[in-house]
DNA sequence: CAGATTATGGAGCGAATGATTCAGAATAGA
DNA sequence: TCTATTCTGAATCATTCGCTCCATAATCTG
């Protein structure tokens, strides 16, 4: 169902061409990645890169978009456990995983490359991601506002301020990530926050 | 005791063209912020921006170094309380307030800005501001530590963890508050985490 | 006043930037 | 094989980059 198409064959990978200037944007940001780095890293010369991909914002936007999606991948799957304390535990693991990869040339978080503000793609690469953590952030309070009427939670905790807690420890734990911290000290900390978190009588 | 110079005067507010040059930093980063956008924002000359801060990166570390510089006031007033709880729920309230100021052309936080996203290949910024947080960080650890000694805190609480575990609601928060919530959500989230964290029985 | 000192604006340097052009190579369908 | 189509590498375009030079202006001390 992809068809070979008419003309001379691509000679390089266009996935992994995209992760390597992936993980380059996220170590030097947008406009700190030239096209000379980029194209040094690839392997490929200029006008492979541009033929291939358009313009760097649009490569930019495309290495966003790829990666974004996967953070939302995680809260679905989070949301989808059966109790708030499994919900809130897989969805910080799973990301304090996901934000400290180094595997196969993954780019990292991308979150806060995505800040950048002066892409002047077409595609405007912040309101996307915003958007799409606007998103998340609403799938988990909604999760934890379920929880809360099936009586999971102690009266005392209201879902929204803790969906509001989860939230900025995932912000926390995707910084520290980026400032270096490894993969044990996060999901450590993550851990212990968890803990902390109370619960209806069941347990503690 | 500032005697006025030999030679002309300049013509500029040195502190005034600082903050200037700190808001297009978080903005747009470092390597998207041109010297000339730089002149342009702050009307000055080129020869006069380079007599007054030296290069480009020197303007930049300067302009990370008098915002950092805030943060280490907090964690340093916010280490003398007395007890543990007091001194995080010091910190976290009073960096809330600072991560949300407005006034006077504020130029926003900078841990979660545009900065950390934006590198170059002369000046790692990442590093840096990391070294820089490194000191506040160890001097909260410090703090905790000598509390668990003092008895403040239960035995299943190790200080570092519980000093991890503040950092990354702190660095969450300054990402919330970049992100648009608001001083009262944030303070609502620091206040919530401050209940969860377990005190030795003196208080419940 | 004169001399020393510092700042200013404008011109412009060499290097790097994002992006394009173009002749040729590699494929598909006929 | 021939034509249409697509990709490749090298050269290179115009622009922008960080930064410096220099003649001049404004202030100091004496």
């Amino acid at each position: 169902m992809a068809p070979r198409p008419a003309g001379r064959p691509r000679a390089f990978d266009r996935d992994e061409a995209l992760r390597h200037a992936a993980h380059l944007f996220w170590q030097h940001g947008f406009s700190g990645t030239s096209t000379r780095m980029l194209t040094a890293a690839l392997g490929i010369s200029s006008s492979s890169l541009y033929a291939a991909f358009g313009t760097k914002a649009d490569l930019f936007a495309e290495a966003i978009r790829s990666y974004a999606l996967r953070y939302s991948a995680i809260y679905e799957r989070a949301v989808a456990e059966p109790t708030a304390a499994a919900v809130v535990e897989r969805l910080l693991l799973e990301s304090v995983t996901e934000f400290t990869r180094t595997d196969e040339g993954h780019p990292g978080c991308l979150t806060s490359s995505a800040v950048m503000a002066d892409t002047s793609s077409t595609f405007d690469v912040r309101k996307y991601v915003a958007g799409l953590q606007r998103t998340d952030e609403a799938r988990l309070r909604g999760r934890l506002e379920q929880a809360a009427r099936a009586g999971e939670l102690p009266p005392t905790v209201q879902a929204t301020m803790l969906a509001d807690l989860v939230q900025t420890l995932w912000q926390g734990l995707s910084t520290r990530a980026e400032l270096g911290a490894t993969r044990e000290e996060l999901i450590a900390v993550a851990t212990f926050a968890i803990t902390l978190i109370p619960q209806e009588s069941t347990n503690s």
